[in-house]
DNA sequence: CGTGTAAGGAATTCTGACACG
DNA sequence: CGTGTAAGGAATTCTGACACG
């Protein structure tokens, strides 16, 4: 029923790449990763690998950085945005549990 | 006045990644290359960098061969369907010309 | 805190070639 | 023709650390 996840989010991009689309150093990229504001996957033997969506949020986050946002404020931002995602599921959940399709 | 081109066409891969993505073998990958059936960028050290589409266009490639189709014919294909394309641009550019907004 | 850099090792990619068929 | 493989070199990526501030 899926159809693939869009290329947006596959990761499949190294870190080089990711470093020239960017602009941003390695050092920082993996940096912002310590700091829990990026997530890639890792590869067999443990590259890294990003999706377009991580590349556009990294340029995000360098923007922010520019302003003079430290990455704990950024971090924080990311926190509440997933509390707010998380309980949008949830609530949706509790929708389809009463008025949603029986499930078989 | 143009968006990005769209994640599907950036080249960002490289043969490695599109090795597992499609199931073939990299030499398999650089053969179809040799033969002029895929045209990957390559980075600034001369690495190959692919595209999703590129990605899909190998994936069609190897159920072309899995069917016994050569290389040659493939590559016969696609010559004309790259001659539509030409004509179909061909035309559009007349008709612009004639019938086409006003260039300043 | 945020980022640069040198360090050493492991994995990647590249090309040209030989092999088989 | 289509694909595998061993070969040698160059570039990539990884981690942990020292540096500055």
């Amino acid at each position: 029923m899926d159809n693939e996840p869009s290329y947006k989010d596959k990761k499949v991009i190294s870190i080089g790449v990711v470093s020239e689309l960017t602009g941003l150093t390695e050092r920082k990229i993996r940096y912002y990763e310590e700091k829990n504001l990026i997530f890639p996957q890792r590869s067999n033997r443990g590259y890294r690998k990003y999706s377009f969506s991580d590349v556009e949020r990294l340029m995000d986050i360098a923007d922010q950085r520019e302003e003079g946002v430290t990455t704990k404020e950024i971090k924080h931002e990311l926190t509440i945005k997933e509390r707010k995602e998380a309980k949008k599921k949830m609530i949706k959940g509790q929708l389809n549990a009463q008025f949603g399709v029986q499930k078989k």
